[in-house]
DNA sequence: GCCGATTTGTCCGTATGTATC
DNA sequence: CGATACATACGGACAAATCGG
């Protein structure tokens, strides 16, 4: 159980929203009910909801209330709105996972692949590139760009574990932020070498800038993605005039 | 200019970022020095940060500072994080933008409709399918559903206008949530009926459900876009140890 | 239409904890 | 260790929206 108070009550109220406690389409218990059973501020059931809200637990309206909007789907094989490393997925959705890796090697940031990934031109970084398979099938191509200088001591050997838990453990740097772009990508005659798409010509191409906790980018990866096994999910609030 | 005060620090700050005033990879100005400058709580500040981190404009840490991690690619053809319609994505980006209604009945949910989008069975729906073009080119398949009982004057004519102002000015229907899937699905006979695909044997879908004031979700819509013309973004913060 | 009770939204001030340097 | 910075939490005040009488 997590320490902080307002995570307590996001998990609680979940786990209730899940469970059917709370009708669907009906609203919660007032913020002023949920105070007394929990025994906290305003604020801090004010921030447990707004968490709900971002997950797409609920919808808050003002002077009504909370309502539940949560439907049991999402059975998904990607999930959105936090960053998951492969494994911990493959973990999730019961599926057994292994990753090879294909290439590694020390390059320098050309034009070319300082316009792709935001790297500036001169950076020395290492290509690395992974398969990953799901069951025993090859899913993703996974073409990564990292900064040498935040992982100096990189190695092939590395890269075939986790390269996260080293670069958590090891190097002590926490991922904080990352920023996502998808788009479908046609097949090249690489994604064909790896990749057994079947009928699709096509990929599901997440391209993902990933920065330390000091605000520097340090990895740049395009996963590519068959897409029978890709899905990604997303909640979004409309403000009332948000220009 | 918002009245909201957190909202105009947002903005400002927003601003600032994207102008270059403050440089990338550096910290910007504290908290307290920003509750100074704007003459206003902690709390004022801190939200209209929080919501520059939900941007990626900016990230913090704690003991440290807020990061400027703000790179200006982003020339998106569709936005993630908020809920834009067709004719706000096509003005946005500058181009022109037209849509046709090329069916248009009521129906009622069988068992296939209902798992596909979420509605009860026999729910009475109206089926709408409407195709946008972008500068004079069909792009968009938009396969549509939508709940009979919050828009029962509903009728081809108005479909073929915005549907959504619709709903906001004349029933005074304000969209809140609306949850989103994405996935990559192999094309369809209807699909190449009404779009050029090209090479591409692919489509990206978006499915969207949207949810009225009321919690009810009023509309289920399925849009098939052309690769070539589909790009969407998000960004995600790690929590530490978030289960 | 008005009024009052309820509920969420915004904002303030303060105190304490924790990470960084 | 101390200074600084962000993170969490509390309590209070008022505004704005909703709903029922």
């Amino acid at each position: 159980m997590p320490r902080q108070k307002f995570l307590q009550i996001y998990s609680q109220l979940k786990q209730r929203i899940e469970s059917g406690e709370y009708p669907v389409g009906q609203l919660l218990p007032s913020e002023n009910t949920l105070i007394g059973e929990f025994d906290c501020s305003r604020n801090t059931v004010r921030r447990a909801i707004s968490e709900l809200v971002r997950d797409g637990y609920v919808q808050t309206r003002q002077g009504w209330g909370v309502c539940n909007i949560f439907q049991p789907i999402e059975h998904s094989s990607y999930t959105m709105g936090m960053i998951e490393s492969f494994r911990e997925t493959a973990r999730r959705t019961g599926q057994t996972s292994t990753t090879r890796v294909v290439a590694f090697e020390p390059c320098t940031a050309d034009e070319s692949i300082a316009a792709q990934t935001g790297f500036p031109v001169g950076e020395e970084l290492f290509a690395l590139q992974r398969i990953h398979d799901l069951d025993g099938v090859a899913r993703i191509l996974n073409i990564s760009y990292l900064r040498r200088s935040c992982m100096p001591g990189l190695t092939r050997e590395i890269a075939e574990g986790s390269l996260y838990r080293y670069l958590e453990e090891e190097l002590g740097m926490s991922i904080i932020t990352s920023k996502r772009t998808f788009t479908v990508e046609l097949a090249t005659p690489q994604d064909r070498q790896w990749l057994d798409l079947g009928e699709y010509n096509c990929l599901a191409v997440v391209a993902n800038q990933v920065y330390n906790s000091e605000g520097v980018m340090f990895e740049y990866t395009q996963s590519r993605h068959y897409p029978g096994s890709f899905r990604f999910q997303d909640n979004a609030v409309r403000r009332p005039e948000e220009s």
